[in-house]
DNA sequence: CGTGCCGAGCTCGTGGACAAGATTGTCGAC
DNA sequence: GTCGACAATCTTGTCCACGAGCTCGGCACG
């Protein structure tokens, strides 16, 4: 949809890194710059290039005459990642919750509308999809574009990880009470409430993290 | 001197990026990768990768056909940038304050005396300097290779405002007393107090950047 | 049978050449 | 004198070929 910053020209870039958070390609797998360049269709200077972006945002290892690997986060470097994410996106909905119009309160209760309604209905997947649509709004909210950007920057990293935590017994209702109150906190324009209740949730997901897995 | 995560195959990346956090590349001076190329003698391949590079860090924007600048950050930026430096050094301090022995503290104190000592000797830029190693020093105690790593990049965008906020009237004083409170709490192994001091530090820093330039 | 050496194959790194696109300067019309 | 179209030049983007370095298998030797 929106890239935040992006120059137009490698699309092959993007063919690549979707690639990856999508799981097409496996952890340790060789990426070999000439194969790549074949199935995609690309030349081998774009993969090139789209290996060294990658490099640089942690989804792949590049080792000298010994090719590309796509980087595997063990599970003490999640927790970092949702450690960083956690005061990031409380950073976020501090931001929100001043900013926010009486429309975009508007928005948010309409999301979790939708979560309640999807949770009823038992869709845990779509829950969790919803899920993701409420903090990525909170994030345009916030109207803070260097939080936004590294923020979208360490989830590309736990994809792998992120999917599943909704499965895990009696996290839903959890979860939904945790976004409730990031919402009731932004519609009240509490930033301090906004922060702690989005830190709050993100504690929890890393806590159920070495549950799972 | 300790990188926290490189590939050593380009130094040709190192000299570019040092050249412009240096400030020896002005802002909005055009990028000739040819110039570069011989100024530097490094073939054109090596600057091509390293512009992709600090394209992707933040430092150098490239346009297709047009060439590349390196990047100017304005004053609302510098302060995003600053706030979400905010938050994650507040998350290194607490983990710092988790993680620090004795010998830690011991370490964090004798810079702390180092700066009383330079700052009563008059000598700002040298007491800005070591300011600097303390906050290093913070992130390295806190064993948060991710946050390191974030903040790292971020500080890397702002050295062109960083270096003069010490020679505000008033705040190499506010500075030292703020930088206390930060050893403090970590020697009291107060993870709470040493996040809010360091955000509180910052603010202050981020206080004090609009005046300024 | 185990171990160390050595060579073949593979993959990345680098430089040069060419194409695509943009900028700038010039010329001409009005 | 000013504006617009066009051509020259410059810069980046891409491809290609060759060299450098690593991996892995075979082979000899203890």
């Amino acid at each position: 949809m929106d890239k935040i910053v992006d120059n137009p020209h490698d699309d092959g870039y993007h063919r690549l890194r979707a690639a990856i958070v999508a799981g097409d390609l496996q952890p340790n797998e060789r990426l070999v710059e000439l194969d790549l360049s074949e199935r995609l269709g690309i030349g081998r200077t774009a993969i090139r290039t789209a290996l060294v972006r990658l490099e640089s945002e942690g989804l792949v290892e590049r080792e000298r005459h010994r090719g590309a690997k796509v980087r595997l986060v063990d599970e003490q470097e999640a927790g970092e990642i949702l450690q960083a994410r956690a005061v990031l996106e409380g950073l976020a909905a501090r931001q929100a919750a001043l900013r926010a119009t009486d429309a975009d309160i508007a928005e948010l209760r309409r999301i979790v509308a939708g979560l309640r309604t999807l949770l009823d209905a038992g869709d845990l997947l779509g829950a969790s999809d919803e899920q993701a649509v409420l903090h990525r709004t909170v994030l345009e909210l916030s109207g803070h574009a260097t939080a936004h950007r590294l923020i979208l920057a360490l989830n590309s990293q736990i994809v792998r990880f992120q999917y599943r935590t909704i499965l895990v017994p009696g996290r839903p209702e959890r979860s939904h009470e945790e976004h409730s109150a990031i919402v009731d906190a932004i519609a009240a324009r509490d930033p301090e409430a906004a922060e702690a209740a989005m830190r709050h949730h993100l504690a929890n997901v890393a806590g159920t993290l070495p549950a799972r897995r």
